[in-house]
DNA sequence: CTGAGTGCAAACAGTTTGCATTACT
DNA sequence: AGTAATGCAAACTGTTTGCACTCAG
């Protein structure tokens, strides 16, 4: 992700926005973080750190980062956004959700992608994202049943 | 439709919920909307037909549905949560959404399920549902760029 | 030095909840 | 009659915004 974290100042500097500490925090952060993460979870691990930064700049930065396709939101429907970086290679990934407990797990899928890719093909929008999500039982859940 | 609202009653006397009037109007909106439906335009559109119902009822409601798997969450990160009628053949169909002006239509994909059908099967949770969101832009927005 | 960016706090929007009242069954 | 469910309004949660201050370039 240390290769992210380059390309997202980089990309940020070209653009003619100002690399501050409180951006930098923030990018590191998610960076740090990974996968699906919350503005609250971005402000506590940056607090935990002891490098506190205001609420509404990780907003402004998250947004920002949507805007320069540097991260997305792929929020799936607790109440609050949820945002992951994207890699400058197009490479991602899915998620599984588990409904009993919340777990999520990522998941890569050569067949599924090829299908997305073929439909994108026959629609009449220019397709350039999408989200996949699957929902259902973690093995754990599964036994514990 | 028609065949969802029956559906839904059914399902709600069988879980000894009673069919109260507010009840009935959301489920009847609901299926009047089609989908991905908000709470509000729920409300919005009750109130056009004179029969009013508290915005806690609507969302009740929708939790209950959603619950017994009439409905489905189908949030689509605007901040809105909404809501589509489940079909009990499991018959449904996914989305493309527009970038620029918001548009969404929704379609079908045979060979989409198959993939994620057999997706299902390869990983380790029990998977029961799947949400696939196509992003880009609508034939509208490509031709005024 | 100077404006892009920040932090704060107040404003907002959507959703949830407690409680007295209503109305299915 | 009895209790599930409603409506209201207040409480919450996540997010946005206005504005005076700060600091990267």
């Amino acid at each position: 992700m240390d290769r992210w974290i380059g390309h997202a100042q980089r990309t940020l500097e070209r653009g003619g926005y100002r690399l501050s500490t409180p951006r930098s925090v923030v990018v590191e952060t998610l960076a740090d973080l990974g996968c699906r993460v919350t503005a609250k979870e971005i402000a506590d691990r940056v607090r935990e750190r002891g490098q506190d930064v205001g609420v509404a700049s990780i907003y402004r930065t998250l947004e920002l980062l949507d805007r320069l396709q540097l991260a997305r939101r792929v929020d799936m429907a607790e109440g609050a956004a949820r945002y992951e970086p994207v890699d400058p290679s197009g490479e991602h990934h899915h998620h599984l959700v588990c409904d009993s407990c919340g777990e999520v797990s990522p998941f890569e899928d050569r067949e599924l992608e090829r299908a997305i890719e073929r439909l994108a093909g026959r629609v009449a929008y220019a397709v350039d994202a999408h989200d996949v999500t699957l929902r259902g039982e973690c093995p754990a859940c599964r036994t514990a049943d």
